[in-house]
DNA sequence: TAACTAGGTTGCGAGTTGCAACTGAAAACT
DNA sequence: AGTTTTCAGTTGCAACTCGCAACCTAGTTA
């Protein structure tokens, strides 16, 4: 169970309750699926979403505070305004097509998709959402380990890796997995 | 833009809104997060989280009632009920990922991690949770692409693409990703 | 038997959500 | 020019949800 003793108790200091404030909210992840589809318009998310229009502004509004979206008054009609994500916004792909893919796979109903979201370069579809070591390897709950930063590539064979070209992220404090539970539940 | 002319309208039908349905409430999250770390029982939820007591006993009902936890009385007190991660909670795995290192990458505070997740192969940080084209290679907003399914591997050059080994994995109905706010985001 | 612990449930006030109606400004029609 | 329509919001009100504290019940410990 990694070299930690305990799984922490401080689980407040991490990304997710950051995210959650956002993203938490009742709307917010369908309202920004519908701007990777292309909505920008007020009018346009109301009724595509069927979400009551004192709760589509004050979700826009929030989502524009938080950098998700800019909001853009439109050139050619200046009643409009244009809802756009932003980079930040443009980052939460990973997170939505993983909670969707999730969703898919799991939902009561199995819908038949009709467009599919495939790779632009070979028109096939995409793969699972993954989580990826260093080095690119696709990484399963049974994968994971905790360890102190002054630990980092110690081996359990007492060896030490190094971090080669991959791109090391960094997690939120308290980031621990039940490696107990996560290889149980694998095993079986 | 796809070979589809127009976003699609009804985006009601795919795997988001079956997620939210469970995740989308307030503590969802929060609860597997502590899940992941290997808590296990009611009243360690209640002190870590620092939830109502009726607001974690609801949820937890959900969540056991969505399939996402197993609720098992413990053998040794039978006054302790133990709350377990099942695989498809465990799939929620890089969806949680992806949503706290967004929150990790844009919070307000950065945090200094403490207990770094890593590899268990190399105890390196593991890398940021990505979408992957069938053969693995990491896509980008820009590199996504939507199909109508008779129309999988017709690459825009007129050549045909056979899938590989990948294994594809199919999306919501309505899975649209507006490839020119897209390009012209990642252009900038 | 008394006290304690684990996991809930109930009641109450505060905050959120959703519906419908209203506002105010810019465009479109006549 | 004057009326109507559209766009993006705000306001009022009913229903629901949240969080806090108190209470409840079964099992465990002293």
């Amino acid at each position: 169970m990694g070299d930690l003793r305990e799984p922490l108790r401080d689980l407040i200091e991490c990304g997710l309750p950051q995210a959650l404030e956002v993203m938490g909210e009742r709307w917010s992840f369908m309202i920004l699926r519908a701007s990777f589809n292309g909505l920008k318009h007020f009018e346009e998310f109301l009724t595509e979403l069927g979400i009551a229009r004192n709760i589509l502004s004050n979700r826009l509004a929030k989502l524009v505070e938080h950098g998700i979206l800019k909001r853009e008054p439109c050139a050619d009609d200046r009643r409009k305004i244009e809802y756009r994500l932003t980079e930040k916004g443009l980052d939460l792909l990973p997170a939505m097509l993983a909670l969707r893919q999730w969703g898919q796979k799991y939902g009561t109903e199995q819908v038949v998709e009709d467009p599919v979201l495939v790779d632009e370069l070979d028109r096939l579809p995409i793969g699972p959402v993954s989580i990826l070591a260093h080095d690119g390897r696709i990484l399963g709950p049974q994968d994971l380990w905790l360890t102190r930063p002054e630990n980092l590539g110690n081996r359990a064979d007492g060896t030490i890796a190094t971090p080669g070209a991959g791109q090391g992220v960094s997690l939120g404090r308290g980031d621990v997995v039940d490696l107990a539970a996560a290889k149980a539940a694998a095993a079986r």
